[in-house]
DNA sequence: AACTATTTATAAGT
DNA sequence: GACTTATAAATAGTT
């Protein structure tokens, strides 16, 4: 129970309230544009805070992006934000602890997901190469400039590539066979891959072209500096 | 200064607190594996809530990814995560608007860094094709029995993929070349992409292995119910 | 950006 | 998880 008696101190008042203080506002967009604007910094931190927190305290891992109402991109992520987002696009867990827990089913499940997932960009790649060769030959004065070092990247990432795919359609057969054992499930036509490694664009604030503006900090209980930043928007 | 006056009042009181209500904690990893339970369960609620709130009052966009301590994925957004993701891997922002704002160097930039990671997708497909050939070839049984249909759909998409390529190779020779006429830029050798049309996991909370488990709601303010959920993590 | 008065979020307890 | 209480934190409106 926190109780002071202030009958004594009055004195250390200001006498005329300078403030209605905080008020209760409804959650529908704001119309007044300078509001917006001081409204979306505020609670930008605020969201960004929380995340920092729930991550910390948690041990847990977060990824956010937020635009700007001028359509400029935040993104802040522990680790960091394309990390977190590989995670998402291959299905996958940060931590290999708890997973053991998973049911031998969702395994199945997973495995499979993960093949159909792989096929696809399969598929996509193979496609490609057969436009690109079209294109050459509409261009057949030659390709541009850039056209070696592509072909040269190829052929030396072709044998990693082979043994990968290789493993790839082993353990197809083998998840697939499994599954088609035990149950039927749907299988989702489009599911978002992720082709390259990632960039590590981290808690900066990128403008809406993807580029890196700017970044200072204010650190917060040995949080990682970068998680707070205060930028224009 | 917060103080209270507490001598004629008491009686109102209960005479004895049932709790000691909330206390301070530090921002640091909480050790008591039930109080971490809680205390993400509570936090991320609130995390959602808060970005769906920024939403709502500033009419912006926002994506979030956060997974629990048992490694499972919930994820919100507003459209839809997979919206936002796309304009994240895309570098582009939601409203065409005031990125006409923008100054006319940040667009090459923009368009170049679109370019490249466009080669860099057309590269990796390209090496594709001719791996999966070598598979084929190891396997000269024949191939899998899904072996048909991703050659169909190869074909059915190879007209209008033709029409985007050649499109593309024009705007990244006009890009280009317009860079170099005015800057220099370190081109970053590996950028995210994605190659498939999204799925729309929106609010739903998935597990880790990317299949939606489970999603029920309770409108608030009138923002879509999917961005409020109870799970078990 | 700083200031307050309030509203909200939430740590503990149930 | 859902409810309660007391308190800590976030923030709306103002300067």
């Amino acid at each position: 129970m926190v109780v002071i008696n202030n009958i004594n101190n009055n004195v250390d008042y200001k006498k005329t309230k300078t403030t209605k203080g905080r008020r209760k506002i409804e959650i529908k967009k704001l119309e007044d544009k300078n509001s917006l604007q001081v409204t979306f910094s505020k609670r930008r931190s605020g969201l960004f805070n929380k995340a920092m927190e729930l991550s910390v305290l948690c041990g847990v891992e977060v990824g956010i992006i937020v635009f700007s109402p001028n359509g400029k991109m935040f993104v802040i992520g522990h680790p960091d934000f394309d990390t977190v987002l590989n995670w998402y696009l291959n299905g996958e867990s940060p931590p290999p602890e708890v997973s053991a827990s998973i049911p031998c089913m969702q395994e199945h499940k997973k495995q499979y997901e993960k093949a159909v997932r792989e096929l696809e960009k399969e598929k996509r790649k193979g496609k490609a190469i057969e436009e690109e060769k079209k294109v050459k030959k509409n261009n057949n004065n030659g390709g541009f400039w850039w056209d070696e070092s592509i072909d040269k990247m190829r052929l030396e990432e072709l044998e990693e590539y082979v043994k990968g795919l290789m493993k790839l359609r082993s353990t197809m057969a083998s998840r697939i066979n499994d599954m088609m054992m035990t149950n039927h499930y749907l299988i989702p036509s489009t599911t978002p891959t992720i082709e390259s490694g990632a960039t590590s664009l981290d808690v900066l604030p990128i403008n809406n072209n993807g580029f890196v503006v700017n970044g200072n900090s204010s650190s917060v209980c040995g949080f990682d500096d970068r998680f707070t930043q205060h930028l224009r928007m």
